[in-house]
DNA sequence: ATCCAGGAACTGT
DNA sequence: ACAGTTCATGGA
């Protein structure tokens, strides 16, 4: 990771086949976020280092993305998490070259790799975080999905206001394990996606499950086979969240919808396409699959 | 009304 | 291991 620290602002350089504007693009199209905004070409986030709030006004001129703190600067140390905590959102530790190579060469990924050059999966450092919101997506649509996303934040979220505008950071797992069934019901929440989320916020609370753990496991497979052992996780979540927030490039949620489809309107399809052909479209994808299907997530409605 | 949505657990074979 | 069923609620 390359970056400067002048006291006041961070200046981190990116590693190439990186494009800021693309990133804000795709952060800008999901109506009713409530965990960042986007304004005159600035992202802002508020986010928390060590029990201190830090809201980030992010902007970038194509040479390096600039880290500004409007509420006041944090320590050094402090600031160097941040710098950590954007090149982790932003996945910049993955070389990308390998990607566009294997996409030159296939069919559905070739025009939008060339569209989105520089596009890079927008992560979801915290697991618990990523986990809440693949649970919350799952068979609803992703419409709703961000009502109950807003409600959830807005009820058990911590929030400061700046400049006329709230900003929210995630609740926390331990808020959220010492919740009931019904807490949630009342957002709107169905049955079991109270029962998963609040069972998901105590497993993390009492350490049977951290990011650090999911990290430290060998491959692939055992990742997935831990978080699939999760009540609530399914094959598309444990992949989802493989793919946000651990970083693993080969992740790959085939049985996604708007996966199928994207497939389907790239190649203008009658249907969707089945499991079984997406596989064999996949082949070629081999180590890239979560930058397939994220730049495939990209192309919709377009 | 009807079908579908960035699925998963449960049940029966 | 695999297929069918149930859950649950809003969007279009």
């Amino acid at each position: 990771m390359r970056w400067l620290d002048d006291g006041s602002t961070l200046e981190i350089f990116p590693p190439k086949e990186f494009d800021f504007g693309e990133c804000l693009v795709f952060l800008g199209k999901s109506e009713g976020e409530v965990l960042h905004s986007i304004k005159d070409g600035y992202l802002y986030k508020l986010i928390k280092i060590d029990d201190e709030l830090i809201l980030l006004k992010i902007g970038s001129n194509n040479y390096s993305i600039q880290v500004e703190f409007p509420i006041g600067t944090p320590s050094e140390t402090a600031r160097e998490e941040v710098a950590d905590y954007i090149w982790e959102w932003f996945d910049l530790g993955q070389n990308l070259e390998e990607f566009y190579e294997v996409a030159r060469n296939d069919a559905i990924l070739a025009p939008i790799a060339n569209t989105y050059y520089g596009l890079r999966i927008i992560c979801i450092p915290d697991l618990f975080e990523a986990l809440t919101w693949a649970i919350l997506g799952q068979q609803i649509n992703l419409t709703f999905a961000y009502k109950l996303k807003k409600r959830f934040v807005e009820q058990y979220g911590e929030s400061i206001t700046y400049d006329g505008q709230i900003f929210w950071l995630f609740p926390t797992h331990e808020k959220i394990a010492e919740l009931d069934i019904e807490d949630l019901k009342k957002l709107q929440f169905s049955t079991r996606k109270a029962e998963y989320i609040i069972g998901v916020a105590g497993a993390i609370s009492d350490g049977r499950l951290s990011k650090e753990k999911l990290l430290q496991l060998k491959d692939y497979r055992q990742v997935h086979q831990s978080l699939v052992s999760i009540r609530g996780v399914g094959a598309w979540t444990a992949d989802y969240v493989m793919m946000k927030c651990l970083h693993y490039p080969s992740a790959f949620p085939i049985a996604d919808v708007g996966l199928h489809n994207a497939i389907k309107q790239q190649l203008g399809l009658e249907s969707k396409p089945t499991i079984d052909e997406i596989e064999t479209m996949a082949i070629n994808w081999k180590g890239w699959e979560a930058y397939a299907t994220f730049y495939l997530w990209r192309s919709l409605d377009e």
